[in-house]
DNA sequence: CTGAAAGCGCTTACAG
DNA sequence: CTGAAAGCGCTTACAG
């Protein structure tokens, strides 16, 4: 809803005494204006006030300068941890200077297929998508459409779109190596979605830590990134072995509904059970007892994967196909 | 960028044999079309998988079809606190089914005034603003512009912009009254910040519930929202009124860090201080003892925020000024 | 260094 | 019910 009555090019350049090429060379930076005419053009810009308009620019240019962040998710999940809200700020920090908007886009808006068409519809320059289920055919849209994307997190469908992620598998292995080291001997897992990367690396660098120390890997129990399915598949891990005396719970969320359950069973941590969460968010320290825990550096995922869409965007050749970027433990009172 | 070569109105006119105002009308779902004319539309535009250009629609109409939300935030508070998650959720919600696209703008990326042109450029049809802090500018600068915005949160300057805002006076003077209730005689606040609404109002609340109880105001310190900020304003006060039983933190972040002072200084919660905090966000049961805490829907406050701005946006009349949603005192095991 | 002109892909009176 | 034409506000060869 464009005030109507605002400036034109045509009357900037009207009151500046030139063209309409003229104007837009200067406000594109271009050479070849001379001092004068720049002079009389910016004074004429300042003085009414002018902003280009950005539908007509995108119109003969065919770019928009926004990307789309796009959170393929439908639920709470989003927002209820603390993971999305530092994708965001990676990714805002990675757009600074850039002159790009932000656009975001969230599935439960609309069915896959119009987020798809939508995003091949020319709305914006790329994409970057975040939080991805299952086998979602929205990266191969994309690549069939020949929209620049980068996937934050390891898409399980096996599509050649670039992507940056934590390096989840040896976080995975360094959490039952510690865990192995702090003399537990059974040792549990609450994995993440198994319909998700990052459910299943974790998992996978669990059952490498099992397998390398000799213990089975018989305890695994599955969660959402909440804290009721973490308190649920406590339960159901104490029901079922209540002989474990170690847990690692493939996110801090998680770690503290297994806190909660821990604790209604009279279970003392570490002293009983030791627990090892994954992300090092702020749960992670005002959990009680604090939480060792396995620290990903979210923003910087966000960072990255917005410095690598911008990088393809600027026509970069010989970009690295995908990032791991490295995860770190933290100990703390848990273990 | 949108991929050369994609189907335009033109062809997709061709491919059905009728003219591009016929087409439109089809898009735009206009009256006075044939039944013939319309199947034969709707197969080309299938076959050809036409889409709209967005930038060649927002040229002619003069709208955009998307709404900005603002955050006025420079730093870390956006990113770290709940608040603004569930903003975004409720703004999302809101949206739902308005065919309208979200762009997120946040201060650290554009200074004040180019944050101001931009929004009055012709970018967005609208705009929610966020977290405003002190007499920002701002608002004032849309009204000039006559860019449709809705505050999230009283402002402080007195604009004449609709804002929709927790009731946070009564929620302050609902804690103070409680703990009054509970008997205790020496009751402190940790209040907000100084230059925003939500610090103030909740202070102004407080005070006249220590006012009408005949207690003392004196008891104050002021924090930002986070937990170092809390538990630090904390000490300040254990320092200056080691007798205090009772403290009113204007947030559930700023509550934490009290208790984690609190603990440390040996002050049992709530045998010796009472404490209540304000949001009931997850850190409030998360927390030990768990937090008794005023409860606001900020779900709902994005929510409605949203459906003011799209109700303006919609040329409705009659919409109030600003609108108060309410609070309520959830009682839990710190008070 | 500068300007006249074409064109980006739509919508919208207007005439039929 | 339908189409020819103008126009939204820019950028970009092209010619000078």
């Amino acid at each position: 809803m464009r005030p109507t009555g605002a400036p034109t090019l045509e009357e900037v350049a009207r009151a500046a005494g030139v063209s309409r090429s003229t104007v837009s060379r200067v406000i594109n930076n271009l050479p070849g204006v001379s001092k004068r005419a720049k002079v009389a053009v910016d004074r004429a810009i300042a003085e009414l006030r002018y902003v280009p308009n950005q539908a007509a620019r995108n119109l003969v240019t065919r770019r928009t300068n926004s990307i789309a962040l796009v959170v393929s998710e439908h639920g709470d999940r989003v927002f209820g941890d603390p993971f999305f809200a530092n994708i965001l700020r990676g990714v805002y920090a990675g757009m600074a200077g850039s002159r790009r908007q932000l656009v975001l886009l969230m599935d439960q808006a609309r069915d896959d297929s119009t987020l798809a068409d939508y995003l091949c519809a020319g709305h914006v320059d790329g994409a970057i998508v975040v939080s991805l289920h299952g086998r979602d055919p929205l990266p191969g849209r994309l690549l069939d459409a020949g929209l620049p994307a980068v996937l934050v997190g390891r898409p399980l469908a096996d599509v050649p779109v670039p992507y940056v992620d934590s390096d989840n598998m040896t976080g995975g292995l360094t959490a039952a190596r510690h865990l192995v080291a702090a003399g537990r001997g059974r040792i549990a897992t609450i994995a993440g979605p198994a319909d998700m990367a990052v459910g299943i690396d974790r998992l996978v660098g669990w059952r490498r830590g099992m397998d390398e120390a000799g213990h089975g890997t018989d305890l695994v129990a599955h969660s959402d990134f909440s804290i009721e399915g973490g308190a649920a598949a406590m339960a159901e891990l104490l029901a079922a072995h209540p002989d474990l005396d170690a847990v690692f719970a493939a996110a801090d969320i998680i770690a503290v509904g297994a806190l909660r359950t821990l604790a209604e069973q009279g279970r003392r941590v570490p002293e009983d059970v030791a627990l090892v969460g994954f992300d090092d968010s702020v749960l992670a320290t005002t959990a009680v007892p604090q939480l060792t825990t396995i620290r990903q550096d979210v923003e910087e995922l966000g960072r990255t994967t917005t410095a690598r869409l911008l990088a393809q965007l600027a026509g970069e050749q010989n970009l690295p196909a995908s990032v791991l970027l490295p995860t770190e433990l933290v100990h703390r009172a848990s273990s």
